[in-house]
DNA sequence: TCTATTATGGAATGATCATTCTTTTATGAG
DNA sequence: CTCATAAAAGAATGATCATTCCATAATAGA
């Protein structure tokens, strides 16, 4: 019984994503919302929730691919610097692509997690399991005698971390590519 | 002739910064504004014209007592990890203090720059400002011999920037002030 | 064909917002 | 005292906003 769904949900969820990460939840209005993704109203209310649960579900999204695409990329059995340095310029064009907006994450830290209780908690534990996943490869790193045995990978996973969020930054409202490029390369001298 | 201003407009537009700073623009109102700073809707208008004016005014404020701090603190003629260190302990301080709210203009790079083409500006302004301050003094440390020679000051400058700008977003919305204290550490490694 | 579900668009609600106008009251300098 | 300025408060404007209600049409399976 019954009628099917016309639309795809994740790929709609997908654009109300990119929307609300080039121009923040506050300044995404439904309007906005109706008018982009091409479903009405009423049908996004059925589907999402209101506007605030519509943007945790996209933010949650963005934040499980991410993790993932990270996770992978980190796999890579090649020299820790290489790995890295790869990973964080792939980052750089990523944000840069499409309008140089940067991240979701880093985008509702600053604007939403202040003051909103949930994206806060999704922040802290976005950050925690990233530190992690940069953690235990720098371990493995260590393990086969690329990283100085004086160092602490974990000490050194929360500073790249804190990198990304700099970058993401800069890319959102300065965009400069290359000379991002340059700054994360800096940044990696702290495995030498 | 005349009656004088019974509020100081340096003091009123400062408690305006610091709501701006909280809050963000967006998500402070004009009734904010008018509840929290003591002065009546009419007499903003009068003194500061529209909201966008007054946080255009709260930022350019901020940024040059910003710069103006940065500037004496780097004045400092100690060894420059010892000056580097102790300038990154005292900006987290700062930021952590009065309840984690981070720095105005990194928020403002998130949350206004993409749309707003004078909070572009001036956060473009303001990072060229603070490249060049940063670069001078690790110039200046190079001829010291402090520095090695190999190392490129404007690139080194460009990283601490970018360093800065992560570790404002990190205290916004994660606020821990003794991770980010070691994490400013480990950035100085590049020094080395 | 019937029914449950979905999609859509119009209309309305109630809230909030920035901004302007107006009136009243106060106050300092000449 | 007088006049130019300043402060404050009320009211109104017009816009935008999220959200709900409702009526209509479409569609898949029983």
């Amino acid at each position: 019984m019954s009628r099917t769904k016309e639309f795809d949900e994740a790929e709609v969820l997908d654009q109300a994503l990119e929307l609300f990460r080039v121009r923040g939840f506050k300044q995404t209005s439904f309007a906005d919302l109706v008018a982009e993704l091409g479903v009405s109203r009423q049908s996004l209310y059925d589907t999402y929730g209101d506007k605030q649960t519509l943007y945790q579900a996209a933010l949650r999204r963005y934040l499980d691919r991410a993790i993932d695409q990270i996770r992978r990329k980190l796999d890579d059995p090649a020299p820790i610097r290489e790995v890295l340095g790869s990973f964080f310029d792939r980052m750089i064009e990523g944000q840069c692509a499409s309008g140089s907006h940067g991240c979701l994450m880093v985008n509702s830290m600053v604007e939403m997690a202040p003051h909103d209780a949930a994206t806060r908690a999704l922040a802290q534990a976005h950050a925690r399991e990233l530190e992690g996943v940069f953690a235990s490869r720098l371990s493995a790193a260590q393990r086969k005698g690329e990283l100085a045995k004086s160092k602490d990978p974990g000490a050194i996973a929360r500073f790249l971390y804190h990198t990304i969020l700099g970058l993401a930054v800069a890319v959102r409202a300065l965009g400069e590519r290359e000379t991002l490029k340059q700054s994360a390369r800096i940044a990696l001298q702290v495995l030498d």
